[in-house]
RNA sequence: GCGCCUGUAGCUCAGCUGGAUAGAGCAACGGACUACGAAUCCGUAGGUCGCAGGUUCGAAUCCUGCCAGGCGUGCCA
C-alpha cells in the first residue's frame, strides 16, 4: 500500500509542470530526502527545469509550489504540505494518518506486505548443498542463513516457496570419505554402520578427509582407489557404494541437526544419485541434441566432445558439455537439474521420507517401490534462486545460457544466481585454531576456508562458542533460571544470524572470532535487546496500573495522536517502519538481504535513542503517556514482524 | 590475455534512482545508572571517498584511462 505513493506524487508533479511551465517532463525522480524536516518524498524537478526555462531552481521552486492546489488533488488525502528549498520541492505527509493506520493494521494483527509482484508464482529456492562428507563450517553458514533469510523474505512477500538442498552423494568427496575407511581405517559395511551412528560422525570425517588428502599426496597410486570408488559408487552396487549410502546420509542428518539450530529447514532433498540413475542427463542431453544447443565437435583441440557454444559479449566461448570418453561434465548434470526445476525436462524422481531427530524431511530417490504414493508437488518452479557463492559464476551462467539456447526464455530470464563472496579466515584466527601457515600466508590478510586441509572454523563449533558465551553473560542479568538456557541460544542464533546478514554480498567476510562473539554495538543481540526493552516498558505498564492485555489494546485504540507523537524524532522512526516493506523490495530487487537486516539495526537504534530520551512510565500527562505507549507497542509489532525474516528470534528478557 | 568483483575514518564495513552537512560499529578519549535494568545512551577526536581526467547546475555514486588486491576462466571432480 505504501508503493504508490511515490508514484503519485511522480504524477502529481508531471500534471502540474505542465500546467505551470508547458513543459513536458520525461521523468520524474522522487527521491526521500537525508531527514524528515525536509518532508518524507522529495523531487529536483526545479534543476532539471533551470535550463530550459532559463531560470534558477528556487525561483522554479517557488513558482511551482504557489502555482499548485493541493486540495483538489489526488495526493492531498496523505499530502499536507509541499514546500521550496532552495530548489528541492519537499512533500510533507499527514503524520497522524500513518501513525493510526499502521497501530491499526497491527492490533488486527493483519500486517501483510504487498506490493508490484505476482504472489501467485512459484519460486524455487536452492541453498546449503553442502557435501555429504564432513562437518559444516561457516562458509556452509554464510550460505544456508543468507539462502533461509531469503526464503522467508520470498514468504513473507506471499509468494509460493519450495526450498530444496541439493545432496552430491556421488561425488569424490563421498568417494574419498570411503577410500579412508575402507583402506585406511580397514572397515566393511558392517563396521561403518556401527561408526556412523555416533555422535559427531561428522567431525570423525572432518579429520578423516585431510588424512585421505595427505594418503593421496603420499603416493600418486592412491589416487587409483579414488577412481575405482566413484566407479562404484555411481553404479549404485557393491560393497563401496553401500558404505558410501551409509556416509552420506549420516553426514546429511548431521548437517541437518546443525542447521535446525539456527531455524533453518527444506522442504526437498534432491540427490545426485538419482539425477543419474533415473537418466535425467540422457533425457536433457536428448533435447540439447535435438534442439542443437549443443554440437559434436568432429576435429580441433575439442574433437569428440559435445560442446555448447555461446556468445558472451560479442565473443564465442566454448564448454565442453561430454566428454571425448562420454561421460558427461557437472555443468551438463546441472542443465538438466535446472530443467527439472523448471518442469521442462519432461521427467521426475520418486520421493520418499528420510527421517530427522524430529520428523522426516522429503528426498528423492530412484526406486518407484521406495517412493511414497502420496507426495507435494515438487518442482515446476516459475522463478529458481540457487544460492552459491561467487565462484561459480562462470558455470551458473552458462546453464542459464543453455536454457536460452534451448527456447527457454523466460526460464532464462527467471534463473538467479543468487551469488555472495567466500568466508575466509584472518591469519590471526588460523592461528589461534592451531594451524601452522606459512610465511606467504601469514602476511596475506586472508586465508581461504579449505576442507581438504581441514582449515577452517565447524559450524557447530562456532554456535557451541556463542552459546557459551551467551550463557555467561544470561546469569548475570534478568532471567529465570528455567529460562536461562532457551534465551542463550536465541542470542546466540540472533548474534550469527546478524553476523552473517550484515555484510553485502559482494563483501568478502574475513571471519574473525572476536567479532563474531561480540554481542555489543551492530549486532543481532543488539537488536533482541532493543525488543526486550519495549517489552518490559510495556510489562511495567501492565503491572503499574494493573491491566491484562485487552485493557492496553483498548488504550491503544482509543489513544490520539498530538504533538508529542509528531516530534521529528519520533515520527522519523515511524516512517522507517513504515518504509520497511519498501525496503524488503528492495533486498529482492536487488538481490541484496544486508539492506534490511540494515534498515532493522537503524531502527533499534533510533529507538534505543528514543528509549532513554522519553521516560514514559514516570510522565505525569496521561494521554502523552499513551501515546507514547502506543508508540512501544508498533516498534514491538515491527520488529517481531521482520525480525522473524532474519531469523533472529524474539526474547522476552535478557 | 579475457571476464567478474573490490578499493570510503586506525580496523571492519554502510552509503538507495547522481542531490541537501559522506555515515555506523569496533578501538581511543570524556561523560551518564539506588534503574521503563548500562548487551545501553550522550559527547569528543578521526575522511585528498585508490590516482588522473571527463560528463553534469551538482559525482563516493555515471564514463574513460591508470594503480593495487581478490576470484573465475580445466575433457580435474
Amino acid at each position: 500500500m505504501f508503493f504508490d505513493y511515490r508514484e503519485k506524487i511522480g504524477r502529481f508533479i508531471t500534471k502540474n509542470v505542465k500546467n505551470i511551465f508547458s513543459v513536458d517532463l520525461e521523468k520524474v525522480v522522487v527521491t526521500s530526502p537525508p531527514q524528515v524536516k525536509f518532508g518524507e518524498y522529495s523531487s529536483t524537478f526545479p534543476f532539471q527545469l533551470a535550463k530550459i526555462l532559463k531560470r534558477s531552481p528556487l525561483q522554479i521552486g517557488e513558482e511551482f509550489v504557489n502555482g499548485i492546489d493541493l486540495s483538489q488533488s489526488e495526493i492531498s488525502n496523505f499530502v499536507i504540505k509541499v514546500e521550496n528549498i532552495k530548489g528541492y520541492v519537499n512533500f510533507h505527509l499527514k503524520r497522524s494518518i500513518f501513525f493510526r493506520e499502521l497501530l491499526n493494521t497491527l492490533l488486527a494483527d493483519n500486517k501483510k506486505i504487498s506490493g508490484p509482484w505476482d504472489t501467485s508464482l512459484k519460486v524455487i529456492v536452492e541453498h546449503t548443498n553442502i557435501n555429504p562428507n564432513k562437518a559444516a563450517h561457516v562458509g556452509h553458514l554464510r550460505n544456508a542463513i543468507l539462502g533461509d533469510t531469503l526464503v522467508r523474505l520470498l514468504k513473507k512477500m506471499g509468494f509460493n516457496v519450495e526450498v530444496q538442498n541439493y545432496i552430491d552423494n556421488t561425488g569424490v568427496q563421498v568417494a574419498d570419505i570411503v577410500v579412508g575407511l575402507k583402506y585406511l581405517k580397514g572397515m566393511g559395511v558392517k563396521e561403518v554402520k556401527e561408526l556412523s551412528q555416533m555422535e559427531k560422525f561428522d567431525y570423525f570425517c572432518w579429520d578423516l578427509y585431510t588424512e585421505v588428502g595427505k594418503f593421496y599426496e603420499k603416493k600418486k597410486e592412491n589416487l587409483e582407489l579414488r577412481r575405482n570408488t566413484l566407479r562404484e559408487i555411481e553404479s549404485g552396487k557393491g560393497e563401496l557404494y553401500e558404505i558410501s549410502e551409509m556416509v552420506s546420509s549420516s553426514i546429511v542428518r548431521c548437517h541437518l541437526k546443525t542447521m535446525k539450530r539456527l531455524g533453518i529447514g527444506y522442504d526437498l532433498l534432491p540427490r545426485e544419485s538419482d539425477i543419474l540413475h533415473l537418466k535425467f542427463w540422457e533425457r536433457a542431453f536428448n533435447l540439447l541434441r535435438e534442439k542443437r544447443t549443443i554440437e559434436y565437435e568432429n576435429e580441433g583441440e575439442n574433437r569428440g566432445c559435445w560442446v555448447f557454444k555461446y556468445l558472451n559479449r560479442g565473443k564465442e566461448d566454448t564448454k565442453i558439455i561430454v566428454r571425448s570418453n562420454g561421460t558427461v561434465t557437472y555443468t551438463g548434470k546441472d542443465i538438466a537439474y535446472q530443467m527439472w526445476k523448471f518442469g521442462k525436462l519432461g521427467v521426475d524422481f520418486y520421493y520418499k521420507k528420510f527421517s530427522t531427530e524430529d520428523g522426516f524431511v522429503w528426498m528423492t530417490t530412484s526406486h518407484k517401490d521406495e517412493g511414497e504414493r502420496e507426495h507435494p508437488t515438487f518442482g515446476n518452479g516459475d522463478i529458481v534462486f540457487n544460492v552459491i557463492d561467487v565462484r561459480q559464476g562462470y558455470t551458473q551462467n552458462i546453464v542459464y545460457e543453455a536454457l536460452k539456447k534451448l527456447g527457454y526464455k523466460r526460464e532464462y530470464e527467471n534463473s538467479v544466481h543468487f551469488s555472495y563472496e567466500m568466508v575466509a579466515l584472518s591469519p590471526k584466527c588460523a592461528v589461534d585454531l592451531g594451524f601452522k601457515l606459512s610465511e606467504e600466508d601469514k602476511g596475506k590478510n586472508f586465508v581461504e576456508v579449505s576442507g581438504r586441509k581441514g582449515l577452517g572454523v565447524k559450524a557447530d563449533d562456532l554456535i557451541d562458542k556463542l552459546l557459551e558465551r551467551a550463557l555467561e553473560e544470561v546469569k548475570n542479568r534478568d532471567v529465570k533460571p528455567d529460562e536461562m538456557r532457551d534465551t542463550a541460544i536465541k542470542i546466540a542464533v540472533g548474534a550469527l544470524r546478524y553476523y552473517m546478514l550484515k555484510y553485502t554480498k559482494n563483501s568478502m567476510i574475513i571471519f574473525d572470532m572476536e567479532d563474531a562473539l561480540s554481542f555489543e554495538g551492530e549486532t543481532g543481540p543488539y537488536l533482541q535487546y532493543s525488543v526486550v526493552r519495549a517489552k518490559n516498558i510495556l510489562r511495567k505498564y501492565m503491572d503499574e496500573y494493573q491491566l491484562d492485555e485487552e485493557d492496553l489494546y483498548d488504550i491503544f485504540r482509543k489513544s490520539v495522536f498530538s504533538e508529542i507523537s509528531m516530534e521529528d524524532d519520533i515520527w522519523e522512526l515511524l516512517w522507517e517502519f513504515i518504509r520497511l516493506d519498501e525496503m524488503v523490495y528492495n533486498s529482492y530487487k536487488k538481490r541484496e538481504i544486508s539492506i534490511l537486516a540494515k534498515g532493522l539495526f537503524s531502527i533499534s537504534q533510533k529507538f534505543s535513542a528514543f528509549y532513554s530520551k522519553y521516560r514514559i512510565l514516570k510522565r505525569e500527562n496521561k494521554r502523552e503517556r499513551e501515546e507514547l505507549l502506543s508508540f512501544v507497542y508498533i516498534f514491538l509489532k515491527i520488529m517481531e514482524f521482520y525480525l522473524w525474516i532474519l531469523g533472529i528470534p524474539i526474547v522476552d528478557r535478557m
